[in-house]
DNA sequence: ATCGCTGCAAAAATTTTGCAGGTAA
DNA sequence: TTACCTGCAAAATTTTTGCAGCGAT
């Protein structure tokens, strides 16, 4: 499956590390290690894979559903669904400058990543149609993979 | 809430025995409870909320659940997640006539409809792009609905 | 009369939580 | 020191499955 080079959307260690500190949160070796495999991957892990990621007896799978909790509360992960009711997060970078999509297919489950997004301006005229205030949103492709057809 | 007539974009409960039937699949009273349930409610609804709905003792959750795994591999409802993890569905018109987005409040979880689609004409270009083929997609938007501002 | 469907109960899978001890800052 | 974090184990959820009997066609 195609894969994009992670540098340019994903944030290094350190910075990760300095933003937990930025919260009054510790850098542990299991918090270092979760992180360094969502970093590692280059698409959305489920908790139970970064589980199976990490080196033997690295952390406890609690620890992972934990840090996930946390990091999601504090804006540092998203959470995507491909419609298979596996929540999957990716590491974002400081100001959510990866917003991006999914192409994922439906037979092998690999995922491409859609850089552009075409729905930005949609959201301020949906918020003004329906009343609503911060309008974001989520947007997924799903298909057939060249290798799958 | 703000919600739209269900009519025009949900099957009737007739067509949806036709379709069942066509399948050599039967009608019993907990499917034909099920449906109406489905029917009823303008928004997906998660297997624990149909169950809540019905009459008490219509029928058993694992019913709802493999009820709801076959509608969902015949093509009659489409699942849909609302970034909390739960699994809702909604029944769909004979030939997807209802494709739509939601608009999903992240404070009450209220739901308003969004018809128009403004991401068709993107699945092409996101085909050829990437070599997929049967491209499809989901879009869902989240914002503070007025009542929760 | 089939074959599919159902309730019930048990199992499996996923996620959360309590707690006592350990550790980063 | 003092919160915060962790592993472990138990609990709470959510979803699937086995099975014997019932029921739709």
């Amino acid at each position: 499956m195609k894969s994009r080079i992670p540098q340019p959307l994903r944030a290094d260690l350190s910075e990760l590390a300095a933003r937990l500190r930025r919260q009054a949160r510790e850098i542990t070796g299991p918090r270092q290690a979760i992180l360094s495999a969502l970093r590692q991957q280059a698409h959305p892990m489920s908790s139970k894979e970064i589980f199976a990621a990490l080196p033997r007896g690295d952390c406890d799978l609690a620890t992972v559903y934990r840090l996930i909790r946390l990091l999601e509360g504090l804006g540092m992960v998203e959470r995507f669904d491909f419609g298979d009711g596996v929540a999957r997060y990716e590491l974002l970078r400081e100001g959510d400058g990866g917003h991006h999509h999914h192409l994922v297919c439906i037979r092998c489950r690999g995922i491409v990543e859609v850089d552009e997004c075409f729905v930005r301006e949609l959201e301020g005229r949906i918020a003004t149609h329906n009343g609503f205030t911060a309008v974001t949103h989520k947007l997924e492709f799903f298909g057939i993979c060249p290798a799958c057809q």
